[in-house]
DNA sequence: TATGTTAGTGAGTGATAACTAACAAGGGGT
DNA sequence: ACCCCTTGTTAGTTATCACTCACTAACATA
């Protein structure tokens, strides 16, 4: 229904749709098919605005990366001190993730990966450059005295995006039952003030 | 090759070939063809020995769940304190992936899930064994003194395994170019000693 | 109003998926 | 040495996948 669109108009509404199904059915499962009937075109129709099914998983990627990216720049654009900020960050891709579920399945699938390496890297790359702002945040933070220097910025930056990946998971398999990023920010204010407890008193065997 | 097997030779035979081809091919991609395949008997053989590809899956979630429940059971045994025995519960987790290196994307398949409901109640309880694993020790180490008290046993779980699932993650993301038990243990040592610093040193504004 | 362009369709293709039916053979127990 | 159950094969079936082809209807413009 609605008729017909132009060209830029349906492209965008089937990456949209490709990333609401993807959760649904999963990723790799979800076929030309099932989003030509959720839009209400012909199968064809699909290749008309994309030459191969791996071209329109390009599309999502792009697509995925631009939004990010876009996300955390404005997060971190709109705060003051480095705490703020890196709390925006973690609190933008908890808010990505509760927007678009798909997202974990799409970013960590092995079967799309593997035969399309393009999408692979696109990937690697968005995440290498979100560990990247992390990693630049902490810095500051340690910087500024507010964190503690005995842990290198690069592990730090693991333990809060697995961190993510973590509550995201659970979220998940648990149907959804709770707030992401509620949940998500509760237990970011936990491993920070952990990170933010005088260092060294307790002698840990380190064998 | 090799002949005739027993049906419970080639039950096992297929299970653990669904498994390492799992990784390479991907859960959900994965066919009855491409296993057949690897072991050397035709395709409709599969099916003497499991009714449904759906059944087959089954079977390699509850081999999966018989072993790791053992690796857990082996690791909380040949130790002596709380701490000991956390670290090689993480530890046998992380050994288990480096040598399954499918479990991850098994485990959290969409696809395989969104249609085998049986297949993902296994995995669930699972996880949720794991957790509780953990969940346990951690009150033994706070009742110990040996942890900070201000952190409920469940975060630290959540954290700690959020910490396995991360570096499990970036091990396979990054083709494996690291030693995931090695990587992991580091890391958990980092995350151990966060946990055993002293209390509330910096106020932490937690708006 | 005539004309070229573009979004969209219906029917079909070859490949591959899970699964079945009918039949062949291996091998231990009597 | 024969039997017969079990394990296996070959040859299908049906469904679905990505993708193509020939064609049409809507739109913009001259």
């Amino acid at each position: 229904m609605a008729g017909r669109q132009s060209a830029e108009e349906r492209k965008a509404q089937i990456v949209a749709e490709v990333q609401r199904l993807a959760d649904e059915i999963g990723p790799d499962r979800l076929s030309t098919t099932d989003v030509a009937r959720a839009i209400g075109i012909s199968q064809p129709a699909i290749f008309r605005h994309f030459p191969t099914k791996g071209a329109l998983w390009l599309a999502v990627a792009e697509d995925i990366a631009d939004r990010l990216q876009g996300d955390w720049a404005e997060a971190e654009t709109g705060t003051n001190g480095p705490h703020t900020r890196l709390k925006a960050l973690i609190g933008a891709q908890l808010a990505a993730i509760s927007d678009t579920p798909a997202l974990p399945s799409i970013l960590f699938s092995r079967e799309l990966q593997v035969d399309n390496p393009a999408l692979r890297d696109v990937f690697r790359g968005l995440l290498g450059a979100f560990q990247g702002r992390i990693v630049a945040v902490i810095r500051d933070l340690q910087a500024a005295g507010d964190l503690r220097r005995d842990v290198s910025p690069e592990d730090v930056a693991i333990l809060l995006t697995s961190l993510v990946q973590g509550v995201a998971i659970r979220w998940t398999l648990g149907a959804r039952g709770f707030s992401l990023v509620h949940e998500g920010m509760r237990l970011f204010d936990v491993q920070l003030a952990l990170l933010t407890a005088q260092e060294g008193v307790f002698d840990e065997e380190t064998r």
